[in-house]
DNA sequence: ATAAAGTCTATCGTTTTACTAGAGTTTTCA
DNA sequence: TGAAAACTCTAGTAAAACGATAGACTTTAT
């Protein structure tokens, strides 16, 4: 299942690439207008922040703004930063992978087949697709 | 991430589909072989028989044994049994569809966007995938 | 009858998830 | 310059899910 928090910051990245000129844009704003807990999307919004997707400026008039074009920000990078590996199953995970301590043949065992095969195609659709492919 | 349940279920159907002449298995044998905790895996095989995939004998000599030929046992029914739902969000499911209840709009919903390609990536790995193949 | 094997219910500890509280810091603007 | 607006950060918590375990019960082969 995607994680709640995935599923707020896609909205919030969203919601950002559609402002005119990165204006910066106040969380109480994307709350509301996406129906997302404030305080939850603040450290949502934070962790985006301090993963290069997104430039934040404080006080009066501050807020939350992209820091590249839409174009430009990946679903890959956005999927790992947000929900962690793409992968359903360490043992096939590009950028996390661990050994099964069960499983003593990687290439004998079937989950690793099929989860190789689930993990390919989802990294296909995540390739393709920037953020600006969603508005 | 997939659940050990998942993972497990997985092993034992590729262990039960080796058998010669679908003898029954014993649970305890699976268990050892796969390094299963018995007990979990008794819950797991429970449930693969109450969904119509395997077949049990009891008593002394008994066991679980396939029902079907692994080439009739598709990826998308295992998984819909042992994990669930193959979307990754409701309001995408093909079986346990729910609309969100934040989300005025789903065709202007990115999140609902980028996870109908997901969905229809991972089905088409299922639905190209029986029991058979990952021998 | 007895032992072997599946069935079923209940429970339990741990981790993750989703969210909240509250204090602190920075910046703007009157 | 000072007060208000807005982001930053550290904790913490309730509820759910997960992984596993315990134990009593039922069925069957021999």
């Amino acid at each position: 299942m995607l994680s709640k928090k995935t599923k707020y910051g896609l909205k919030a990245l969203t919601y950002l690439a559609k402002v005119k000129d990165r204006e910066p844009v106040q969380i109480a704003e994307i709350a509301k207008c996406e129906n997302i807990s404030q305080k939850f999307l603040e450290s949502i919004l934070l962790t985006l922040r301090r993963n290069g997707l997104l430039g934040s400026k404080k006080g009066k008039g501050g807020g939350y703004y992209l820091i590249k074009e839409p174009e430009e920000i990946h679903m890959t990078t956005v999927m790992r930063v947000l929900e962690g590996p793409i992968a359903m199953v360490p043992c096939v995970s590009l950028n996390f992978y661990e050994k099964c301590d069960d499983c003593p043949d990687e290439d004998e065992c079937s989950v690793h087949k099929l989860m190789l095969q689930v993990r390919d195609s989802a990294l296909e659709v995540y390739r393709n697709n920037t953020l600006a492919d969603l508005l």
